[in-house]
DNA sequence: CCTTAATACTGACCGTGGTCATTAATAGAC
DNA sequence: GTCTATTAATGACCACGGTCAGTATTAAGG
C-alpha cells in the first residue's frame, strides 16, 4: 500500500499548522458574529469569544490585534460577499445611476440586517488597524474598482464622457456612499430614506458631471 | 451704599455654580489639549487630565461622557475658530473652486499642525457620542451652511446652475473633503498632495457637475 | 526514532476607562 | 441668619482589553 499521507505537501503547504490555524481562524470569526449579533459588540468581552471558540484569551490576540479588529474580521467577510455578488449581478441594460444604485441597494440592505452592529463597525472602521482591518482595506480597494469598471462601461456606451477618469469618479462614489452610510448610522437619516432620496440625490448630482458636454 | 451685589441674577444667571462649572470646563479643555498634543491621546490617561486640571478623576466624566467625547471637546472649539475665521475671509473675486479650496486649506493646515493628534480624532470622531460630540456636530452643519452659501453667491454670479441646490451641494462637496482627509489620515496619502491634486481633482470632477449645460 | 529550532498557545497579571454610593456646595424659602 | 432641596464633586472600586514570560506543539535534520 502505498497510498494514505503519500504526497507530502506538495506545493500548497497544507501542513498540519495552517490548517489548525485556519480551523481557529474560522471559529473565531464564527464566535465573535455570534455573540456580537446576540448580545452586541460593547457587551461582549473578548474573553468571552475566546472562550467560545475554544481557545485561551491571550490567544484571540494573535489573530486579531485588538477588539476593533476583530470586528473588522467578521465584517470582512460579510462585505466581500455582498460586494462581489451585487458586481457580479448588476443589470446589464440600465442606466449607470441604477446600476450604481443596485449595487449599494446590497451594501445597505446587508448592513441593515444587523443595524445595531453595523453601526459599532463604522465607528470603529476609521479608526481600526491591524492585519484583519488590511484585509478590509483590500476588499474596499476591489470595490472601488469594480464600481471604476462600471463607469468605463458607461464611457463606452457613451453615456460618461472620455474625460472622466473612471478610478477618481469611482472615489468620489464611494465618498458620496460612505457620507450617507455614516449619517444613516449616526441617526441622522431613517433607513428609509437612505437609499431613495438621500444617495440617489447624491450620486444625481454627481453624475451631472460625469455626462458629455451638452455641446 | 446700595451697590455690590446689586442685581440678582436678572437674566443671565451668572450665579456662582454656573461661572465655576464654566471654570472648570476650560481647565479640562486646556489641561486636556496640553497633555494631549505633548504626550498623545492614547498615552494620555483621563486621571492625569483630571489632575491637571485640579478636579478629580470622577468630575472629569460630568463634563465629558467619555474619553472620546473629550477629545471631541478640545477638536469642536479649534475647528469652530478655523471654519469661521476661512469662511470669513473667502477671496470675493475668486471662482467657486477656489474659494472651497481657500477654505479646506485653512482646515487641512489646522489638523497638519498636530497631526497625530488630528489622526486620533477622526479614528473616533464617528463613533463618538456625549455633548461635546453633539456641540461639535453643530458646528459642522454650521459649516455645511457655510459652504451651501458660497455655492449660493456662485450661483447668483451664474458660475453654477439655477437648479443645483445649494444644501445638497455643500453636502457633497463635505463628503469629498471628509473622504480626502481620512484617506490622508489613514496614511494612504501624503500632506503633500492632499490640497493639491486629490482634493483639486475630487472637486473639479464635481464642480463639472454644477455649471450650467452648455449651450 | 531522538534532538533542536521555530512557531503557536496559555492564562496570571496589570493599567485603564468609567461607575456610583457618599459627601460637599449652593440656591431659595422663610 | 437657619433649614431644606437640589445640584455638583469625590475617589475607592471594578471589569475590561491587552501583554508577556513561560509552556506546549510541530517541523526538520540526523
Amino acid at each position: 500500500m502505498v497510498t494514505k499521507t503519500d504526497r507530502p505537501p506538495s506545493r500548497a503547504p497544507r501542513s498540519r499548522r495552517a490548517e489548525k490555524k485556519q480551523d481557529k481562524r474560522e471559529r473565531i470569526r464564527a464566535a465573535a458574529w455570534e455573540l456580537f449579533t446576540t448580545q452586541g459588540y460593547a457587551a461582549t468581552t473578548t474573553k468571552q469569544v475566546a472562550k467560545a471558540a475554544g481557545i485561551a484569551s491571550g490567544t484571540l490576540f494573535l489573530y486579531a490585534k485588538d477588539k476593533p479588529d476583530l470586528l473588522c474580521m467578521v465584517f470582512q467577510e460579510r462585505l466581500q460577499k455582498v460586494s462581489d455578488a451585487q458586481l457580479a449581478t448588476v443589470p446589464p441594460g440600465s442606466s449607470l445611476l441604477d446600476q450604481l444604485l443596485w449595487v449599494f441597494r446590497g451594501v445597505f440592505d446587508n448592513y441593515s440586517e444587523h443595524q445595531a452592529l453595523a453601526r459599532e463597525f463604522v465607528a470603529v472602521f476609521p479608526g481600526s488597524q491591524g492585519p484583519n482591518t488590511d484585509l478590509l482595506h483590500g476588499t474596499t480597494l476591489a470595490f472601488l474598482q469594480g464600481i471604476a469598471n462600471l463607469v468605463t462601461a458607461a464611457q463606452r456606451r457613451g453615456e460618461v464622457a472620455e474625460e472622466v477618469l473612471p478610478l477618481q469618479a469611482a472615489s468620489n462614489i464611494f465618498a458620496l456612499y460612505f457620507g450617507v452610510l455614516l449619517q444613516w448610522l449616526s441617526g441622522i437619516l431613517d433607513f428609509d430614506h437612505v437609499l431613495e432620496p438621500t444617495l440617489k440625490n447624491a450620486l444625481d448630482l454627481q453624475l451631472r458631471g460625469f455626462y458629455p458636454r451638452g455641446n
